[in-house]
DNA sequence: GGAAAAAGGTGCAACGGCTGCAACTTCGCA
DNA sequence: TGCGAAGTTGCAGCCGTTGCACCTTTTTCC
């Protein structure tokens, strides 16, 4: 990795660090961009060179992990079961959003308070579900499309339902890991249902 | 209704159809408030008397809609059961969004195609999903709440995932109700092994 | 090591969504 | 008929966002 990709990494996390502490201080709609440039050491401009809109610079971490679960979402040990597959992906996605650091909490209560922000997590979870629609339409061809892209929205309605309800608690981490299990239990009850996902997968090389 | 309020809703309609017979013919990015304004023949100013946002005209109908399936929530029949509670609520919803006039097509295409009238949709519909899980919560209040979220989740993420995918497919209104009623089937099949969901309901006058 | 090319940063100007404010007009009611 | 409330409008302004042209830095290739 060259220094110019090294040194857009660092601009790009100061931005967002830089952001996050501003929205904390002030507000969201009372911090403006020029302000966050001045505080990340950028020009304005520069700013919408590493983040298309305001709102993005909110979700620059998640985005970053759900990148992340995306690109090992296609490293499945072949004949993995779509269940077990899922079951990986719901433990990342749990992971990926449970906030740990300081940044992570200003984050998770932002975007709790602000609608136009829900809408946008909704849109995140709504596209890594259908992400793994895709997935699954691949391994279980035989499997028709309503019922699985119905199948999914019900696994991953379960899952964003609980966490929802977890934000809107304040539940720490560990409350949420613990909710959210209890969630997965049901759902993954649900999934167990369906003979299609719980067969080693048919794994043709599609 | 006085002549006031009878003139309210006539510009409301006014604004709404111009806004999607404009956004049809250009494009909704290519079309301004003023253009808007024009050809409802308001002042740009008056938009956003009846209007929060050009977003929001676009959800003018189904918003309507939402607050009627709302309302009407609240008339439920003593001692009906939270799951035939749910498939009045469900069927109400697929038909609140069944394209079946010219306005309806538009604003369906429109949001199918921008990710960010998208998210609103999808914050609508979790909101429609809150709304039951609140009424839930007064029929059954001995159903733990992490559950009851969850299986809020899990009916509200399939029936969603279902009626995203039609229109994904660019499905007609019949062949939507179609296969949303497929997604049902699966979905109240889950509903129904909650115990708590198929009693009659406890009915205290909460 | 140095020149050319590519990539990144910046300032400027402009557009358009949105809002507060202060008139002005219209309507409902007594 | 006249008064107060509600609705409409124009204005000025903030801010997010973008295209463009110019400059600086980094990379690449000889």
């Amino acid at each position: 990795m060259g220094l110019r990709e090294r040194k857009k990494l660092r601009t790009r996390r100061a931005i967002a660090s830089a952001a996050l502490r501003l929205f904390d201080e002030r507000g969201f709609e009372e911090t403006t961009i020029s302000d966050i440039a001045a505080a990340a050491d950028v020009s304005p401009r520069t700013f919408f060179s590493y983040f298309p809109s305001k709102d993005d610079v909110v979700f620059a971490e998640m985005d970053e992990r759900l990148a992340d679960i995306r690109a090992r979402l296609a490293e499945r040990p072949s004949g993995e079961s779509p269940l077990a597959t899922f079951r990986r992906v719901a433990d990342a996605l749990v992971e990926a959003i449970s906030a740990e650091d300081e940044d992570g909490a200003i984050q998770v209560a932002l975007i709790r308070d602000r609608p136009s922000l829900q809408a946008q997590a909704l849109k995140r979870f709504a596209d890594a579900e259908e992400g793994f629609v895709e997935v699954l339409r691949g391994i279980a061809p035989d499997l028709d499309e309503v019922t699985a892209a119905t199948v999914m929205g019900v696994a991953f309605g379960g899952l964003r339902a609980a966490i929802t309800y977890c934000r809107a608690q304040r539940y720490d981490a560990d409350r949420t890991r613990e909710a959210t299990a209890r969630a997965l239990a049901i759902v993954e009850q649900v999934l167990e249902s369906v003979p299609a996902l719980t067969r080693p997968a048919t794994d043709d090389a599609s």
